[in-house]
DNA sequence: ATACTTGCAAATTTTTTGCACTGGA
DNA sequence: TCCAGTGCAAAAAATTTGCAAGTAT
């Protein structure tokens, strides 16, 4: 049988890929679903975590370990770093070399076939840690 | 003085600190009161999860990224690393020497005051990988 | 045309909270 | 004592799902 990927390119799912890619805040469902409601003001936030769950599934989005409470979501896939501050909660990047051969390991380690890996730093921001200046 | 944090050992406290420090399973908050439950059967899962927040945020246990959807909790503070199947959701710990190095670069970067990192690699576990096996 | 997708709404699941009572230090 | 902590229950928040209608391919 044709097609197995068997992904339609609908309106609802470029957008949100779209204002997915155009922030690096790591949005959460909700938060993306403010945005991607001003360009689209009918889609549900139903379609919204339906579209980030399939893309999650087939690689092309990154979900995000728990920075608070709810999930978050990425559109780079390529593996990066995040720091979290412990204070104020805000998820950044870090742009740091990936350590790739940590993968190597992992996998000869573990036996697991790696597809990937993430890493959070946690630590107290610059703001957070002089209230004053904030 | 002695102890500034103002935090009582409840029996509940400890029960749920010595149920999760005996697997190593990173289980839910939920999965923690089920478990806790058949030591302290009054026990609520308001009371659950009001000590595992109150614990990660004095740092005695760690709180884990999403694995899935729901928190994940860990009695092992120290930095260590975790290995996820993509297929079944399985989340184990990797022996795998952390790399501290890299908080201090992390802190250079970033300007933060890193109190830990974690890492999670994705992949693939034996199991799912050759179903028939398992 | 076919069957993947959507919007809507209801249902679930997960987490938080108010409150009066209890128990640890 | 006395206030952090608890059980209970209700509320809020987050996520999932059934279904009829819509639309990429």
């Amino acid at each position: 049988m044709p097609d197995s990927s068997g992904l339609r390119m609908t309106q609802q799912r470029r957008v949100i890929l779209e204002e997915l890619a155009a922030v690096t805040s790591h949005p959460t469902a909700d938060e993306l679903y403010q945005s991607v409601r001003r360009r689209l003001p009918r889609i549900s936030l139903g379609t919204v975590y339906r579209n980030l769950e399939i893309m999650a599934q087939k690689g092309e989005i990154q979900r995000i370990g728990a920075a608070g409470t709810q999930r978050r979501f990425d559109a780079t896939t390529a593996v990066h770093y995040h720091i979290r501050c412990t204070t104020c909660g805000r998820v950044a990047d870090l742009s740091l070399k990936p350590i790739i051969r940590l993968e190597q390991e992992a996998a000869n380690i573990s036996g697991f076939a790696i597809s990937g890996h993430w890493v959070e730093f946690q630590g107290v921001c610059p703001e957070c840690q002089d209230p004053a200046q904030a």
